[in-house]
RNA sequence: GGCGCCAUAGCCAAGUGGUAAGGCAGAGGUCUGCAAAACCUUUAUUCCCCAGUUCGAAUCUGGGUGGCGCCUCCA
């Protein structure tokens, strides 16, 4: 498998440090709000990432961590007059609803920052006798002049930085681009006890520490937004590579981002949308689909015309699986004919289409049109005469590529209805052989109303649950 | 100022040297009591513009034009 490394710039063949094994770590929320739309892509795309890597038989170890200490998180607990834990656990928890509803799997591990401030607090003092970093005033700082591959992720040079700094310039710092590994306590602030005096971790700190205590001082995988590249992930390598010296992540991973009217997606610009009022209106996986029909590194635009496409096509998909299943409920054991045995092997190129296209750089929308060109030759091949075998091979095939990309999670059919709905269908029946078209109609809309589907179709009614938007 | 990204049909979007995937929307047709689904046909002689390299370029090079991002918290 190929993946896009930032560090790089180019696509490397994908070879992990122990083999048919993946560490990987993602950047995850900040919990002090809803996450937002933007913020869903990075979850749901590495999400994907680690499903396939499963599904190729990788043993993944997936860490996310929960930022649930910072600037944001103490005035948002102010202003609800809550304490900073408090408004974290409350996010988490919510963080879960939406993540869990967009078929997020959960990490193997998904540390929060306030658990592991002891660690934080090792590593720092780690760095400050190794002289990488110094104490003003009881904040600790990383010194970036000692780092003199710093800049080697974003292709920034120092100097550069620097000349368009809008960084403080004050605070005692020695450069401008040193950043805060410790932060002495102001009034009013949580704060934990340190050999400088009471404070709280520095962002970055937090996620070259959890990463590594979870997955070792060198990680296969690091991924995120682009907007992380600098200075969070620069500054995660300054700072592990500077105490472990040894690599930091072996890939790092950044999607693009999801803009507005061309325009970034971001909680400064109040042009957001929330993953939780998106969810009032339209299905997860319309949202899901919606971030797999491009290229991860690409920008999306979003809208609600952009979604309406993504409903229907996931329609198309359900339909599909829909009429698998109805087939598979009335196929008749028998053997394959020769043509079925060789339209059964065939069926093995769409998952080696599907298989190159998520192999080079995870090429979901590639592997999207696999999919779609396999949905267009099952529903024109088979039929209510097709052996069991055969739809079964066919449908096992097809969840597994769909599963991969997490999608048809929901259960729209199943094998036994309620006695007084088959009644209800044999009713109707009748009363089309009678032409008695006012009581099938009336029978049709009245299972509509409990939420079930009917369609005719020439080999016998159909029938599945109805699909919520 | 430094670093970087993007431009393909009405819309979305793959493809990055070999003659334009897929989805949505539209049109026509088949099937059909209606509805739905499905299937078939159809919708870019052409990939922002100009020049160059090449037998051959949407794909490579150079130059433009337009849009966006990071360098400050941000996925």
């Amino acid at each position: 498998m190929k993946l896009y490394n930032t560090l790089t710039r180019q696509k490397e063949e994908f070879i992990p440090l122990v083999e048919g094994e993946v560490r990987m770590y993602s950047c995850g929320p900040t919990v002090y709000d809803y996450f937002h739309i933007g913020n869903a892509r990075p979850f749901i795309i590495f999400d994907t990432l680690r499903r396939y890597m499963e599904y190729k038989e990788y043993k993944v170890i997936f860490v996310q961590n929960f930022t649930d200490i910072d600037d944001k998180m103490i005035n948002r607990a102010n202003e609800e007059g809550i304490s900073v834990k408090e408004l974290g656990d409350r996010f988490i928890e919510e963080y879960f609803k939406d993540a869990d509803a967009l078929g997020i799997k959960r990490a193997t591990f998904h540390p929060r920052a306030t658990e592991h401030i002891d660690d934080m607090i090792a590593f720092i003092q780690k760095l400050l006798e190794k002289g990488m970093a110094y104490e003003v005033d009881g904040n600790i700082y990383f010194d970036t002049s000692t780092s003199a591959e710093y800049g080697k992720l974003s292709g920034q040079r120092l100097e550069e930085l620097e000349a368009g700094a809008r960084v403080d310039v004050e605070e005692g710092k020695k450069n401008p681009m040193d950043f805060a590994l410790w932060k002495a306590q102001k009034p009013g602030e949580p704060a934990w006890d340190s050999p400088w005096g009471k404070g709280r971790p520095g962002w970055h700190i937090e996620c070259s520490v959890m990463a590594i205590k979870y997955l070792g001082e060198t990680i296969d995988i690091h991924s995120g937004g682009q907007d992380l590249i600098f200075p969070h992930h620069e500054n995660e390598i300054a700072q592990s590579e500077g105490a472990t010296g040894k690599p930091f992540a072996r890939y790092w991973l950044h999607n693009g981002y999801i803009n507005v009217d061309n325009q970034k997606m971001s909680k400064s610009l109040g042009n957001f949308f929330t993953v939780r009022e998106i969810l009032k209106e339209y299905d997860p996986e319309v949202v899901r689909l919606f971030m797999l029909s491009a290229h991860y590194r690409n920008p999306i635009n979003f809208g609600r015309d952009m979604l309406n496409q993504a409903k229907s096509a996931l329609e198309r998909l359900y339909n599909c699986k829909n009429n698998l299943l109805h087939l598979m409920q009335n196929a008749a054991d028998k053997e394959l004919t020769a043509e079925e045995e060789s339209f059964a092997d065939g069926l093995t190129s769409y998952k080696r289409k599907f298989e190159d296209a998520m192999d080079d750089d995870l090429n979901t929308a590639d592997a999207l049109a696999a999919i779609f060109d396999m949905v267009r030759e099952l529903n024109s091949v088979l039929t209510p005469q097709s052996p069991k075998k055969l739809v079964e091979k066919a449908y096992g095939l097809f969840d597994e590529l769909t599963g991969v990309l997490g999608l048809l999670r929901k259960a729209t059919s199943q094998q036994e209805l309620d006695a007084e709905i088959k009644m209800l269908i044999e009713k109707r029946q009748q009363a089309r052989k009678e032409r008695n078209w006012a009581v099938a109609d009336r029978i049709r809309d009245e299972l509509r109303e409990r939420g079930i589907i009917l369609e005719d179709t020439p080999q016998g009614v159909r029938w599945y649950f109805k699909k919520s938007d």
